[in-house]
DNA sequence: AGAAAAATTGCAACTTTTTGCGGTTTTTGG
DNA sequence: CCAAAAACCGCAAAAAGTTGCAATTTTTCT
């Protein structure tokens, strides 16, 4: 059997089963499992597929949605490297699911090993991309406008963990109110999310600062830390300083 | 011999087995491989056949594995359309992960009010896209490999749903061994979902049928509708049919 | 027709590619 | 931490490809 004829036969079988392993291939078609790493690997480089330990994925699988252009995208950059400094090995690590925590998501260092929990798809969807981390999701009914789980089920869940650090995008936020949103069952969410956690960590693009929505997650007094793209010393956030939150 | 008889022999062993081997030629016609290589770098050069180290490709083989995708995008589109139609308002719907899935997922009509439940990531994604429908997650663990919710917690509840139907890609099945996959994990969330429903019917192109991996998920007397994108008269689907299954 | 020119073919020496194998290192999963 | 599986590395043998060349055949031209 001529070489390309055999990556034409792996390529085949991937698009058809999603993976395959090298071992069952190199029975298959009766040719060393060197080879077929070789093979493999050549069609890793081409980026016809994933290579993985043991065999290769189907990269049309993995490749879902990759949305680029968010909104502030540099800024959000900004907040996800700082907050990726809080994170360490062996961390359970609850997430929220804004674009700003999504964006943190897609810098994760590899060596990162962590255990994320988090009731966002698209939070999820980034967190399982990663090599080293674990992704474990809390379950319930989705609501449509925030993509994350929602109600009684998930609420119970979460307060069943109690997890190192609570990072958590917001919609609005000001002194007197303190974290502020608009919608019920999202806050609630929140609320949960934050009690279940040791470190509690808002990120925030400084033009959510000083705004205010309908319902009230919780005061700054229940905040640790507060990233924004902001120099730590910028003026803007001296009163939340003077509340007693660490700015990073 | 004549050069040109020798290069229209040559021209139909290749449309005839889809690739040749210089020493087999050289073998049937009597002359040196020096000749036989010669020849297949004039066929090459005038674009009759795609030379490679060993022999020659036919060119419409190689073509073929180069638009697969495309081509399983369509057979999948015929697949989705004929699982929606087996879809009602009001309907509690169990549904897998699999890229055939996703593709009916896409498809939905707007006007459909159903629940969805799922653990697969990107199904989730799209059927929250849905206007009318509902999406319910179910939790757990994700399994990088296939992006879905994998592990006890995710078992446990899935087992105490009862859905109307649960519509489920597969990885393999044929008519000996039934359904069977390659992921453990995978193979026990997927024997849940079957249980936790009354309609059980599976989406398959046909090219994963009479094929077999390593894990059973079930017998094909667990499966009542099997939808692939041949006509359900298809003598392929002959051996299903006599099983008991509905082709559709 | 017949000789020169051009093309074809096989051969031999040499280079490159491919492949399997043994030994070592890395990764994985408990 | 440990054992098993997989990946990696280097190597050597086999297979395929390349090149130059000489012998032969075919074509061309007078």
């Amino acid at each position: 059997m001529l070489k390309k004829e055999r990556q034409a036969y792996i390529l085949r079988q991937v698009s058809l089963h999603n993976s395959v392993l090298s071992a069952d291939l190199s029975g298959e078609i009766q040719v060393s499992e060197d080879t077929i790493r070789r093979d493999l690997n050549e069609l890793a480089e081409e980026g016809k597929v994933i290579k993985v330990h043991g065999g290769a994925l189907s990269k049309s699988f993995n490749s879902f949605y990759l949305r680029s252009d968010v909104f502030h995208g540099e800024q959000k950059k900004i907040i996800g490297q700082k907050a990726i400094s809080l994170l360490k090995d062996g961390m359970f690590v609850l997430s929220g699911g804004g674009t700003t925590v999504i964006e943190m998501a897609r810098m994760l260092p590899e060596t990162l090993q962590a255990t994320f929990l988090t009731g966002s798809i698209p939070a999820a969807y980034e967190y399982a991309q990663h090599p080293n981390s674990d992704v474990i999701f809390i379950g319930d009914k989705i609501s449509k406008k925030s993509q994350i789980a929602v109600g009684g089920e998930a609420i119970s869940k979460i307060k069943s963990i109690k997890a190192d650090i609570c990072i958590m995008g917001i919609n609005a936020m000001d002194v007197e109110n303190g974290i502020t949103d608009n919608d019920w069952d999202v806050v609630i969410v929140k609320k949960a999310m934050l009690e279940a956690s040791n470190l509690k960590v808002v990120l925030s693009i400084s033009e959510k600062l000083n705004s205010v929505q309908r319902i009230k997650i919780c005061g700054l007094n229940q905040i640790d830390i507060l990233i924004t793209e902001l120099d730590k010393d910028d003026p803007i956030l001296a009163p939340y300083r003077n509340s007693g939150i660490t700015i990073l």
